[in-house]
RNA sequence: GGUCUCUUGGCCGAGUGGCUAGGCGCCGGUCUGCAAAACCGCUUACUCCGGUUCGAAUCCGGAAGAGACCUCCA
């Protein structure tokens, strides 16, 4: 392959070459969505940010199976109403199955997942379909001494498999500085020490979702299941795992311990991160008011939105900010990238109506060289789109036949565009009139424009401005071009 | 407080020890009956203070500011 792809993997803190473990195929998990709630922004980015590091090794040419989980058991409110699922206080709430709740969101998940152009993962495991593997986890971890059952709970000990091994290996930390600053608050914790995690947990009554173990009824610990599903996909050690940076620790970290406890080896070659969203400069979050549904975003219905964005427009903004950085969601941000995003798209149309000839000083090899060379560095998205904009520019130049562009020039743009847009990067045309391309709309629209040419041409402008700007409180623009008026709705 | 990350032009946001990313906005222009749109051109920044270097926004040290994680739980 001529391609040396560069990761920055999270455990070395270093960009490291890839390379699978058994090429030509490519193991990689992320870890999906709590389906207790409806998809939002912080949704988004993990799942589009992955779904980027999946379509460049297909497009390299790896055979992916890519795995996303639904985490859909065992999740405690972080509000003070302790000990009470999620997901079973929802189904409460609303008088459903809990599974009809987590089936709900998963629904819901997957629509927007859809119209941000996220590719399906080769398989989708739900925690709750993958309870018998869980419990024999915590079996073998219990086996290996690394465990321990306190009042039908079951914990890791991760003082002790401290001893053997690095519990802090990801994150940075250190258990003997973590149990120095550890002080016991109440003596009410059934776990040797506070972090301590549970592999196995018993459900308190009010607890609906709860299954038969060894140990009590109840349910496997949030960490074991990323474990259990992963190791079943992709065996033991696989090669990309990757998550937001905010699941680093603890999730990450304990999974790394689990599984080291239980397979005796290192679970994962490539650890990869994403950064987190804020929004004006904060970080999102129920309580301080600017949590935006994705739905909120695509209708524009939240308060804090001036518009709405489409589905396209918070793609191309994420991924014009590479993808271990913050990036921060204003109105301002977001118009801005929702017009390159079109500048973009619209270029890359008009290419296809060019008329080729002699060939001008643009350089498309070296363009190509450069976007794979941005792939390559750690999927350097921000820089492969800017490197299109300098194709946008050359295009647009011809389009005003200012230069001219030649037949070679012309496939190569073409070549790009479907490798990079549409296969890479995932970008694809909204089309504004999708609801009138055909029927009457089209029929109407054709004859109105007509009649105001005709008034235009016998000078009565004040009966086309009349037109133009009543259509225009309806909701239709129109646009005066060289080759006649176009139409669009503006919202 | 601990661990880590970040601080780039009006805004967003890449990047490299010397070769002015890119987008949006502004301004200028082309086009147009006008407007809008579209297109072209323009806009030389790197928190502060030291140090290394022929040369640093880029490396090192310090300061200031911002953010994330650090009880339970997912």
């Amino acid at each position: 392959m001529e391609h040396q792809l560069k990761v920055f993997n999270s455990l070395t803190r270093k960009k490291e070459d890839f390379i699978p473990i058994n090429p030509p195929f490519a193991g990689m998990y992320v870890c999906g969505p709590t389906v207790y709630g409806d998809p939002h922004l912080g949704h988004a980015r993990p799942a589009i940010t992955f779904d980027i590091v999946y379509r460049y090794l297909l497009y390299l040419g790896y055979k992916v199976r890519y795995v996303r989980n639904i985490t859909d058991v065992g999740h405690l409110e972080n509000d003070a109403d302790q000990g009470e699922d999620k997901i079973a206080q929802k189904a409460r709430l609303e008088k459903l199955e809990p599974m009809e709740v987590a089936q709900f969101y998963t629904n819901r998940y997957h629509k927007y997942m859809d119209m941000l152009n996220v590719l399906n993962p080769s398989i989708e495991p739900h925690a709750s379909g993958h309870i018998l593997e869980q419990i024999e986890m915590v079996q073998k971890i219990l086996d290996k001494g690394m465990a321990y059952e306190s009042e039908g709970s079951v914990y890791f000990d991760v003082e002790k498999y401290n001893k053997s091994n690095n519990y802090g290996i990801l994150s940075g930390r250190n258990v003997e500085e973590m149990i120095a600053n550890t002080r016991e608050l109440d003596g009410q914790s059934d776990k040797h020490n506070s972090f301590d995690f549970a592999i196995w947990k018993k459900a308190s009554p009010s607890h609906i979702m709860r299954w038969n173990s060894p140990w009590s009824e109840g349910f496997p610990g949030w960490h074991l299941e990323c474990s259990v599903m992963s190791a079943k996909y992709l065996g033991e050690t696989f090669d990309i795992h990757g998550g937001g940076m905010d699941l680093l620790f603890p999730h990450h970290e304990s999974e790394i311990a689990q599984s080291v406890a239980a397979n005796g080896k290192q679970p994962v070659k490539y650890w990869l991160h994403n950064n987190m969203i804020t929004i004006n400069g904060q970080k999102m979050g129920k309580s301080l008011g600017n949590f935006i549904t994705l739905e909120e975003f695509i209708n524009g219905s939240h308060e804090s939105l001036e518009q709405a964005y489409s589905p396209m427009t918070i793609r191309f903004f994420i991924l014009q900010a590479h993808y271990r950085g913050t990036v921060d969601f204003s109105n301002s941000a977001l118009q801005a990238s929702g017009k390159a995003y079109e500048r973009l798209m619209k270029a890359f149309a008009r290419l296809e109506g060019i008329a080729v000839g002699e060939s001008s000083n643009f350089d498309v090899a070296e363009l190509e060289k450069d976007c794979h060379a941005a792939m390559d560095d750690d999927f350097n998205t921000p820089m492969v789109i800017a490197r299109l904009f300098d194709a946008v520019k050359f295009i647009n130049s011809v389009a005003e036949k200012q230069i001219s562009m030649s037949i070679e020039q012309k496939t190569a743009l073409q070549k790009i565009r479907k490798n990079f847009i549409d296969e890479i990067l995932g970008i694809k045309q909204e089309s504004q009139n999708e609801t009138a391309g055909a029927g009457l709309d089209e029929e109407l629209m054709k004859l109105i424009i007509e009649l105001r040419l005709k008034m235009r041409q016998e000078k009565n402008f004040a009966m086309s401005d009349f037109i133009r700007d009543e259509l225009k409180n309806t909701g239709i623009e129109l646009k005066d071009t060289k080759e006649g008026t176009d139409w669009s709705k503006t919202n």
